[in-house]
DNA sequence: TGGGGTGATATTTTT
DNA sequence: TATCACCCCA
């Protein structure tokens, strides 16, 4: 990404690591040292001077935006046909592992794959309703713990050591019944599942150990044990292993990820090499003294100093805010000032904070101001309601078990289909021991129910049928056009809402995924089942934020920031008890909210603003707030500490901004 | 079915 | 304090 670093020359280091093909490898690849180069040249080098075959190289990242840059990369590097190279999520390759092995897995055909909301559903139904909400995402929560961390049900049942913990087990075991019932499987199943197979199945193992020359593994730090596991059980003997990863930037150890797998590492593989990237490419010299002098202070398992070539740059300005409100204004009027001075645009800014509800305040500034901006994060467009009733029509086509789509869709659009009925059906399906959708075709269901209903059930089951039998011979896009117009979708939400705009904006949505899909499926010629998987990947979701890379202010969370650079950052409530934050002070958790401050300055290539407040609003009192620990850890040397402007001198003129502007001009 | 009133609740989140 | 989910009523 960097255009610092000569795209065709690599670094001593660097090149040692593309080439270093014979034994197992790890990468300590410090911030902005050109790891993705690392890895896209890697495979390239595989491919072209070893002569490895495209379709035994496969690659691994988390996120499917990685995976496509990843894509995008070697596409140009690789000089013959990469066909049958893979560079994919680790989601993706265990549901294509498990496509290929679906039948030790125990899976039907056209399996569903659930997402949290289904899952949760699923559990709150276990848990017999009445159950606080909390109380229901909590066991969710320790259910993908227990799956993250290789535990499967009998060792949850064995490690439980009171009530608690072992009713919490009773509710694994009877969720992993259900989702078998639904013929289902969550994202964590995604990978344990694999893991499983690979593990019993000595035939399966050898065949998936043979296909892989070389595995590449990206933000390896971001590991936890199942994946660990089945990164293992996929590596034979032969097979050459590149891990790349920086400990200081672990900063998912809350939700399972291992950074200590790099220490694994270690042990498992006695001939394992390390080669550390320490040449930063990002980054001016004051911005990265900072980075330094601060995760100096983390314990390391492995020393690393990073260096740049890029100059001292201008120091990393310290401001201290009277409160949110202003340090918001203080934050947009600065971004003015910097982008007249500097002709930057709008883009070239991140605003970043530690929690989401941080925002607020910013977006109202950005928004007196007229400026665009970009929050990443919040709802996405698979989350919204109408979305997923369509993917609901879907799942169910590919699977008559699922039924969560079911409930979801039996009566939208409305079918007159209620509760009464619905609660006949599922206890007729109960003893019959099938799903919702199976039981509505069984005659015996006719002497349950009455005329009416049943009339209302069968035109929901023949509709799906016919659109089932299509499904066979036409592609997934003319399916959902067709069923967009047999349930008059259009119609439905026109006259569900008297708002004409909205209901337009939601068919809108609708329209959008089903021109997704059309698109989807003519580039990779995928069945339904295919495409409704990709989806609930969210295999395409920021394909579309990049579509609308418009020149807008850059706001998200430290989370959200890994991996990504702007020239221009701003980190705003650098405070106790919010970076760190107040829930992860203790000795535990401390490291890794200094890896959050890490992770936060190193995103900066040239401009660095930190910011803090002297009070700030919590749960509706004015609290004061302390500048964090963490600025203390800062060198001194190279920070600018810059007050704001005095509130007074905003209030005289009238003219806040340009007041604050001027101000800064003076000063800076 | 949708809107208004009420009460709980308040990190980080990809797949 | 602000938001959001939920419940009840029209």
């Amino acid at each position: 990404m960097s255009p610092v670093q000569p795209k065709h020359n690599l670094n001593p280091q660097q090149s040692a690591a593309v080439r270093l093909c014979q034994q197992p490898l790890l990468v300590l690849a410090g911030a902005g040292s050109g790891k993705t180069g690392v890895i896209t040249r890697k495979i390239a080098h595989l491919i072209n001077q070893q002569q490895m075959p495209p379709e035994q190289v496969v690659a691994v990242t988390f996120t499917n935006k990685a995976a496509r840059e990843m894509q995008a990369r070697v596409t140009q590097l690789v000089s013959t046909d990469t066909n049958g190279l893979t560079i994919s999520t680790f989601h993706s390759l265990g549901l294509k592992l498990l496509r290929r092995e679906r039948e030790a897995a125990g899976l039907k055909r056209g399996f569903t794959i659930f997402d949290s909301d289904d899952s949760l559903k699923v559990i709150k139904e276990l848990m017999k309703g009445g159950s606080k909400d909390e109380d229901v995402q909590q066991r969710r929560w320790q259910i993908s713990a227990w799956k993250n961390d290789d535990i499967s049900v009998t060792q949850a049942m064995q490690i439980a050591e009171n009530g608690l913990e072992s009713s919490a087990a009773e509710l694994y075991a009877a969720y992993q019944r259900q989702l078998k019932a639904y013929n289902a499987v969550d994202f964590d199943d995604l990978i344990c599942l694999p893991l499983r197979i690979l593990r019993e199945h000595a035939d399966v193992r050898q065949q998936w150990q043979s296909r892989i020359g070389h595995l590449l593994i990206d933000e390896y730090q971001d590991t936890n044990n199942t994946q660990y596991e089945f990164i293992k059980l996929l590596l034979s003997g032969n097979s050459g292993l590149t891990a790349v990863g920086d400990d200081d930037q672990s900063i998912y150890a809350w939700r399972g990820a291992r950074p200590e797998n790099m220490e694994r590492l270690k042990n498992d593989f006695a001939d394992l090499q390390v080669i550390k990237l320490e040449q930063n490419y990002r980054s001016s010299g004051r911005i990265l003294a900072c980075a330094n002098k601060l995760i100096a202070n983390n314990p390391h398992a492995f020393e690393k100093n990073l260096w740049s070539e890029l100059g001292p740059g201008d120091p990393i300005r310290v401001i201290n805010c009277s409160d949110s409100e202003s340090e918001a204004e203080t934050t947009v009027s600065s971004i003015v000032t910097q982008r007249f001075k500097l002709k930057a645009r709008l883009g070239e800014f991140a605003i970043l904070y530690r929690g989401n509800h941080q925002s607020r305040p910013l977006e109202k500034a950005l928004r007196l101001n007229n400026l665009s901006y970009n929050i990443s994060g919040g709802q996405s467009f698979f989350d919204r309601a109408k979305v997923k009733d369509i993917l609901a029509y879907l799942r169910l086509l590919t699977n008559p078990d699922d039924d969560t789509a079911f409930l979801r869709i039996i009566n939208t659009p409305r079918r007159h289909i209620g509760a009464s009925t619905l609660e006949k059906l599922g206890l007729y399906a109960n003893e019959r021991n099938t799903s919702l959708f199976n039981a509505c075709h069984e005659m015996g269901l006719r002497s349950v129910l009455n005329n009416r209903a049943m009339q209302n059930i069968d035109r929901f089951t023949s509709l799906l049928d016919e659109l089932e039998i299509q499904s066979r011979t036409e592609p997934p896009g003319v399916i959902v056009r067709e069923l967009l117009k047999q349930v008059h979708y259009a119609d439905w939400l026109r006259e569900l809402s008297k708002d004409q705009a909205a209901a337009d904006r939601r068919y809108e949505n609708v329209e959008e995924l089903a021109s997704w899909i059309e698109r989807m499926t003519e580039d990779d010629d995928l069945d339904l089942s295919e495409a409704v998987a990709r989806i609930a990947l969210l295999d395409m979701l920021d394909k579309n934020t990049e579509d609308g890379h418009a020149d807008m202010i850059n706001l998200m969370t430290l989370h959200a920031a890994k991996g990504l650079e702007f020239p221009h950052v701003y980190l705003v409530g650098f405070e106790e008890g919010l970076l760190p934050h107040q829930s992860s002070i203790d000795e535990e958790n401390i490291e890794e909210e200094r890896r959050l401050a890490y992770v936060g300055i190193t995103r900066a290539q040239r401009h660095l603003t930190i910011s803090h407040t002297s009070k700030r609003r919590r749960y509706g009192k004015d609290l004061s707030s302390e500048p964090s620990r963490f600025l203390e850890e800062l060198p001194r040397e190279h920070l600018m500490f810059n007050d704001e402007v005095p509130a007074e001198v905003k209030k005289e003129t009238g003219q806040a901004n340009l007041a604050n502007l001027r101000a800064i001009l003076n000063q800076g």
